[in-house]
DNA sequence: GCCAATTAGGAAAACCTTTTCCTTAACTGA
DNA sequence: TCAGTTAAGGAAAAGGTTTTCCTAATTGGC
């Protein structure tokens, strides 16, 4: 059914087409009448071109509404201008903030980001990391795995820039971004020392957990170089619950033996627990025991009476500093080995200073 | 520097790119002694061929470890397998569930999501929804925008399919998909009534949000049903905090007056703070007064004492549903107006029930 | 008024696949 | 043996853009 009488007119159909579409980059010259390589120039602003049919030719693609195709762009740059993020938590409680880091840092410099939730699954892992390398994503990084390091995807992923962040891997020579657990922990009991505490206690989390043993470490840095002894019993691993927390507040207090006058706990919900367990045994909170937390999550910290005093992984932060790091990777700078971020304490009411925010120092392992 | 005995071979240079790259179609055919086409018929399994010739085209390929170009695939068939989602509350509580039933279903069909983060600001989700475009996705989810509907994004994308998650648009055309608040609410109500309770008060968040009003109304409704009047001063509007409904609660059971016999709460926060408020009183729960609450959240639902019943809004189940009707659109299938997906009752101790879960029938408005 | 140098813009290859159409060869049946 | 099918696979266009190379036109210098 062509129009023999003009056989460049495919304008008919053509339009209809477009109209779905969009128009592309032969359209635009068309009605500029100029050739596409010329549109391309004026709208890259390269090649040599006068300066008004530069004007004329941009112009025209506002006035169409013209919008690069992306893909038929990647394909001849050879850069995606996309990276994915692959989950292991279910886009968790610390997926999240990384996520948006991640994304605040990336959006900037025109880079989207593909989600995935692998759940901890090697297979799901598997079949995200060869969707993502398919559609050529310029990075990858890989986020909240759990505890047991599984080995690196290395094989499929030769030389893509790959960065861990919060999560870990075999690979020597991996990127990996994690908060400084140890540095948190040490500032908080430094801080509780400070305040002259002296019978700390630390309630956390499972041992299996590197974060918990880190933590743990800390503390114990902190109490030995102010010459101060770890008390009998005080030491106390369980589960993240509120419970747990006040179970072992519970169980610290009810011997015969002198009580700690101040909690170091491994997350907030333990902080809370041990709160309120401490309030239904008429012990005050400060005044008689400073509570520190960990995570500085606000929905525990706010609702704790009193507010907790907490430390902060400030994961937005890592999340845009994996960014930062995955674009310079992607530029080309070589990296590798683990860095740590330093923590935030941040002061509430249960520790018994006044209210501020501490941060820690840079500390590259 | 060409070879001119060898005019074809690109092999010297060619082969370090590739390793970068990876192979491409080519590579194969010329391994495997065939043209591309060949090559695309054998992987695609259309065409006519030989048997023997798809499989060592297919060994090649394996051999080779060629992973199509995704990008180019796209470009040819236009579709990029590929949709963008929008969340407004910075991959808050609420969108992250959301993304991860969407995520789920859609991975099922090797579609892959950008995430992006508007944070309820007009000027970046333009951004965002620009760049998508220029992606070339083949739909959109926007999510999480606050009460105040924005006019829809509606000029750019043309046609384009488009799915508001909890969330809505001023559009009456436009796909929107949402909890069922006010069936949630009047189940949660009705059961309190199915337990004997009469006096029934709703403390909840603030009015400014639709899904406040709705479960309000849900309330009213299984009140008026029953033939129970709601008592004087017994609806309160507060915020979503557990310290609104610690100071709820304790204004309900001040009064010299007659106090409830159960709790219908907004949220789950504000059920736990109204326990808290109870249980220091020395007024039991269940047996005195039940309680109900609102999200599921496990962190509160768990660690509130006795542990929380709750309407379950099925979050994932909403993220799974919008990435099947957006499948529908992409492939054809008109769809438009608001649908409401129904929530789920989770029975914990709060209300004096055994253990159960019930849902909620479907009820598109 | 002529040659060289510069400028403006076009043509076409390249990026990597898919798909349509076409050619060749082998096979079928008479 | 020959015409007519069918099977197998190749050639090339298409998809939308960027970039290199090249031509034509303009300018400048004498």
């Amino acid at each position: 059914m062509k129009d023999p009488a003009n056989p460049t007119s495919r304008t008919p159909e053509d339009d209809r087409l477009r109209r779905r579409i969009g128009p592309t980059i032969r359209d635009v010259a068309r009605m500029a009448n100029v050739s596409i390589g010329t549109v391309s120039k004026a709208l890259n602003n390269n090649g040599s071109l006068k300066a008004e049919t530069r004007e004329r030719v941009i112009a025209v693609a506002n006035a169409l509404g013209f919008r690069p195709n992306s893909l038929a762009q990647s394909l001849h740059r050879r850069h995606s201008f996309t990276v994915g993020l692959i989950s292991n938590d279910s886009f968790g409680r610390f997926t999240m903030p990384i996520a948006e880091g991640l994304e605040a840092c990336l959006a900037d410099r025109q880079i989207a980001v593909f989600m995935c939730n692998a759940t901890d699954d090697p297979e799901r892992e598997r079949q995200h990391v060869e969707q993502l390398l398919g559609k050529r994503v310029d990075g990858m990084v890989i986020t909240a795995r759990r505890a047991d390091r599984r080995p690196g995807l290395d094989g499929a992923l030769r030389g893509l820039p790959v960065i861990y962040v919060f999560s870990q891997s075999d690979d020597p020579e991996a990127v990996c971004l994690l908060p400084d657990d140890e540095g948190g922990a040490r500032m908080a009991v430094e801080h509780l020392i400070g305040l002259g505490r002296q019978r700390i206690a630390h309630i956390t989390g499972p041992e299996r957990f590197e974060a918990v043993r880190l933590r743990r470490d800390g503390y114990r840095q902190a109490l030995t170089a102010a010459g101060l002894a770890e008390g009998e019993g005080y030491y106390l691993s369980g589960d993240w619950s509120e419970k747990w927390g006040y179970d072992a507040a519970a169980r610290l207090f009810a011997h015969g033996r002198e009580p700690p006058d101040a909690l170091f706990c491994g997350n907030d919900q333990i902080a809370r627990g041990a709160a309120d367990a401490l309030r239904e045994r008429g012990i005050a909170v400060p005044e008689d025991v400073a509570i520190v937390g960990f995570d500085n999550w606000n929905v525990m910290t706010e609702a704790s009476r009193p507010p907790l005093t907490s430390v902060d992984l400030n994961l937005r932060a890592l999340g845009r500093e994996a960014g930062r790091r995955l674009i310079a990777m992607i530029d080309g700078t070589p990296m590798r080995g683990v860095s740590r971020l330093p923590c935030t304490l941040v002061i509430r009411e249960s520790c018994g200073a006044k209210t501020d925010t501490l941060t820690g120092t840079e500390d590259y392992a």
